[in-house]
DNA sequence: CGCAATAATTGCGTAGACGCAAATGTTGCA
DNA sequence: TGCAACATTTGCGTCTACGCAATTATTGCG
């Protein structure tokens, strides 16, 4: 089991690296969060990250400065922010992804297909007890 | 099936991430090297990390300051040192990776006993794919 | 309206990771 | 022996992450 994670792990750790995308862990891990459920505001990217809201602002910040995401006041309250990806951060996490499944079916590759089959099913199992919604 | 390594990933990050450890992810792989196969080299190290070794150096000069490594220069050549872990070391590490067990037996523990067996065995599938040798 | 609560930002300080170049010590081979 | 190759370290500069305290702008409620 452990080793498992553990291959997995090292996998992913080095694919969310993102190791030639410049960008690092917490800069992906706000991209992610603005690509799933834009716009958000910075208090939530805080808490989602679990840092103090000063370290939120300037991910941000880079990010912003990178040209990947777009920071503007809201609307409805414009004490708030709403965080969203531009284009061309939408086409890096894009990058991202696609680098990390090519590495996972890379290493899937070296299992039998049903192997295969088993741990995707498995794998599924798994994402939906540790993600009971949507 | 990235569903899964999402979930995967994020549970390892922060196990991993040995938040309240007082580690950095650098500083656990290092000692998660040397507790495998000691003693280590640095040169080793620095490979292993894909960092340049002056980096090594410096983050085994932490691991030493904070008592968990012990480096002493090498008998048969005087110019390597060996990197193993000191008994504070080991306990960290022990600890470290019963908290992540505990965290992947708490996730589990939501699944169907049927699922979380299936689910070790593509794992171990998967971590024989990825790790043929041993 | 006035004021407390809320959202975000800014200034400031700290720590770790990282690369490069130069220096030091050691080994092994011509 | 002498020198090139190798292992490690040190000095130096840079960047990101992070927390805390103080500040600004905005909102909403008594």
């Amino acid at each position: 089991m452990l080793l498992g994670t553990q291959v997995l792990g090292a996998l992913i750790a080095e694919s969310m690296a993102s190791v030639e995308q410049h960008v690092t862990m917490p800069q992906l891990r706000v991209l992610l969060l603005a690509r799933a459920e834009p716009p958000v505001n910075l208090t939530t990217v805080a808490r989602d990250l679990r840092v103090h809201p000063s370290n939120a602002t300037r991910t941000c910040d880079r990010l912003v400065a990178a040209g990947l995401l777009d920071r503007r006041t809201s609307e409805r309250d414009r004490r708030q922010v709403e965080l969203s990806l531009t284009p061309t951060g939408r086409r890096l996490v894009t990058k991202v992804m696609r680098h990390r499944r090519r590495r996972i079916r890379q290493l899937m590759g070296k299992m039998s297909a049903a192997d295969r089959a088993a741990l995707a099913r498995s794998l599924r199992a798994l994402a939906d007890a540790g993600h009971p919604d949507t």
